[in-house]
DNA sequence: CAGTGGTCTAGACCACGGT
DNA sequence: CCGTGGTCTAGACCACTGA
């Protein structure tokens, strides 16, 4: 890491996670913090903005910081993270099966999710992800192939955004993510392990690229037992 | 409100909401902003990292801030929004009908789930949310009498949140969410308008106050067809 | 090259909590 | 009262973009 206040971020933050500060403790007060690092006072402002963010500490006007518990290894979906990171994270057993791997020419949806024209270029990746054994995810995904030029088979079973961020070079910044529950489709009791669910749960995400361009669309369609979303959400500031 | 940032933030974002600054435009320059609003960068910056934090805009090195084209009037249920707030900005038909409103005991499960011990009151709130008639969301919550002395039927038919945050002056802060997909119960089939489906999307949420104690938990279950959560995510920053 | 946003500093004053 | 975090300022240097 480059910056001061994203090293000192990373610091605390990883006390906090491997437990060398306890929750419900207060953190050093700023100007402590400021002479144990050398470092300007909004410098350290900025790391601690940043684990207010993350849901590390709470700041508290005229007492201090303090560490929240909150129990972060639950199931970070929140955010934007890849299978692959995840089940790494979480240390489970977890495969890839390639179902699917094509350029195609986009349907009315897809040309309105993806915000292309109609001759545009599109990778189309289908993907079945196997937990302990059993098919639990389907994911489909679809690439803008402007942005994504050439993708091969050994790129999609390992992780396509480690290929994106370190070998494109593009810097994914931010999406939305949609959550709903459907009726399995026929598609659905082709590929998964339903046992018996008639339902499944839908993930829709759009990813933009640091430029702000829409790059990706993804549909991601889960058993309903397996699937856990969390979130650590901050009261909004009002308007008006 | 109070703060210059908070100030320059709301009146962009209310303009980027009234469509007057057009989604892919570009915002003025942070130094053309300076002289704008006659305050300093670093006041312009906090109110541009606000907005690119909820999703107005993209910041991007060297050419400027766009405003970001996400329909934000989809269903903003990110966040911490009450379900007042909610159906007033979405201007639904909106109804609330209390089942159940007294103090009780904890059981292990809310003594774990409210952090407190068996003796601690609880104030156990139980509600339907009808939408254009149809009973939708069963709404379970738990507080803890220690921070809300005394509910009546007429608050828990208006809004909990109003009455918390304007007559207690109690300041909620962060929560912590958690969205499942259950079988229903027998409770859930006979409070709701299920229309044969056999699951509910359960969300499970801890509320926190601004100064990290743990308040109130709350349990709300939805009919899947008519449930959809919506978010915002910007990819993390990486640890180590 | 000039203009942009990103980081960092040093100092000031304020609002709040606890003593 | 002092120590805390919150806001605001003025100025510096850097990295990146685009002409």
């Amino acid at each position: 890491m480059n910056t001061k206040y994203l090293n000192i971020y990373n610091e605390i933050a990883g006390n906090i996670e491997k437990g060398e500060i306890k929750p419900n403790t207060k953190l050093p007060s700023e100007n402590e913090l400021v002479k144990k690092y050398s470092v300007s006072r909004d410098t350290i402002r900025k790391a601690l903005n940043l684990l207010e963010q993350y849901g590390y500490i709470q700041k508290i006007r005229g007492k201090g910081s303090y560490v929240i518990d909150i129990n972060r290894f639950d199931f970070p979906v929140s955010g934007l993270v890849s299978f692959k990171e995840l089940s790494e994270k979480m240390g489970m057993k977890a495969n890839t099966i390639l179902e699917e791997l094509q350029i195609i020419k986009p349907d009315k949806y897809l040309m309105n999710q993806l915000k292309i024209k109609e001759n545009d270029d599109i990778w189309k990746v289908v993907r079945i992800r196997e937990i302990d054994g059993k098919k639990i995810i389907l994911d489909k995904d679809f690439f803008n192939k402007s942005f994504v030029p050439s993708l091969t088979e050994d790129i999609c079973k390992d992780s396509i955004y480690e290929y994106i961020e370190n070998k494109l070079g593009l810097c994914i910044s931010f999406s939305k993510k949609e959550i709903t529950v459907e009726n399995a489709t026929k598609e659905d009791k082709k590929y998964l392990d339903l046992q018996g669910y008639n339902m499944v749960v839908v993930v829709k995400s759009h990813i933009y690229l640091d430029d702000a361009n829409l790059f990706q669309y993804n549909e991601s369609r889960h058993r309903p037992d397996k699937f856990k979303f969390v979130d650590f959400a901050r009261r909004k500031k009002l308007m008006e």
